[in-house]
DNA sequence: CCCTGATTCGC
DNA sequence: GCGAATCAGG
């Protein structure tokens, strides 16, 4: 899988958007995480919390990073030290991180997000939509400004819609309504087996050439078309 | 263990 | 330029 525009675009979309790189690879689709950080850092916008770099401390002088690779063939020499037994106390890990919610309280705007710096959870689609036509640049869609930072749990009102993150092969793809509005989500019907979209959609996405004279105007192709995987 | 991003380095 | 292997923190 090359690196066409599109998947740039995508790529820096979502890694802007505060998307992880496991989340932006799964989303490509061909790519593994690390190719999706070294193609970021290639493209000059890392940046970004790491777990590894919060670190500020400043060790004088470290010893050369060696590493005891077991299966490489290397050249290193230096052997790390053997490690120091650390004792771990038990691990308290608990973050929903799938787009479920049914909850059963009413839909009204719960407490207003009190720290509003949170990571924007951006919303990306299949193929990268940054295009509404072969020819045009992007001419940003509508103006969306008036959106509220979404909150880290799906709000009430795509509780039930379908998100990125509900994606599967097995519910349609087809985009409704524009990436950053509040609502925007995925059909999420039954796909049409065998491809990426329902049946509905599919008549949408893939129409008969009609012969020449009488060509139907512009199918409404989603942003970028079909996703290949 | 899982996750994360950063870095290295052979291709 | 690409990305698997690796590192390293949470």
């Amino acid at each position: 899988m090359s690196w066409t525009d599109e998947r740039i675009a995508t790529l820096k979309k979502m890694w802007e958007g505060g998307a992880t790189a496991s989340q932006i690879a799964d989303e490509l689709g061909g790519v593994s995480r690390n190719a999706v950080i070294g193609k970021a850092h290639r493209l000059g916008l890392k940046a970004r919390p790491s777990p590894v770099k919060a670190n500020d401390k400043k060790a004088a002088a470290k010893k050369p990073a060696v590493k005891a690779a077991p299966k490489k063939p290397a050249v290193k020499a230096a052997p790390k030290p053997a490690e120091k037994p650390i004792a771990k106390p038990a691990p308290k890990a608990e973050e929903p991180r799938a787009a479920t919610a049914a909850s059963s309280s009413v839909p009204s705007q719960p407490v207003p997000n009190p720290t509003p710096d949170l990571p924007k959870i951006v919303s990306v689609g299949p193929g990268g939509f940054l295009r509404q036509g072969p020819g045009d640049q992007q001419a940003p869609i509508p103006p969306a400004p008036p959106r509220r930072l979404v909150p880290a749990k799906p709000s009430p009102e795509i509780a039930d819609k379908t998100s990125l993150l509900d994606l599967s092969d097995k519910v349609c793809r087809w985009p409704m309504g524009h990436p950053g509005e509040p609502d925007f989500h995925f059909c999420g019907e039954a796909v049409n087996p065998g491809f990426p979209y329902c049946v509905e959609h599919c008549g949408r996405a893939y129409q008969a050439q009609l012969p020449r004279g009488a060509r139907r105007p512009p199918p409404p192709l989603p942003f970028g078309g079909p996703r290949v995987r």
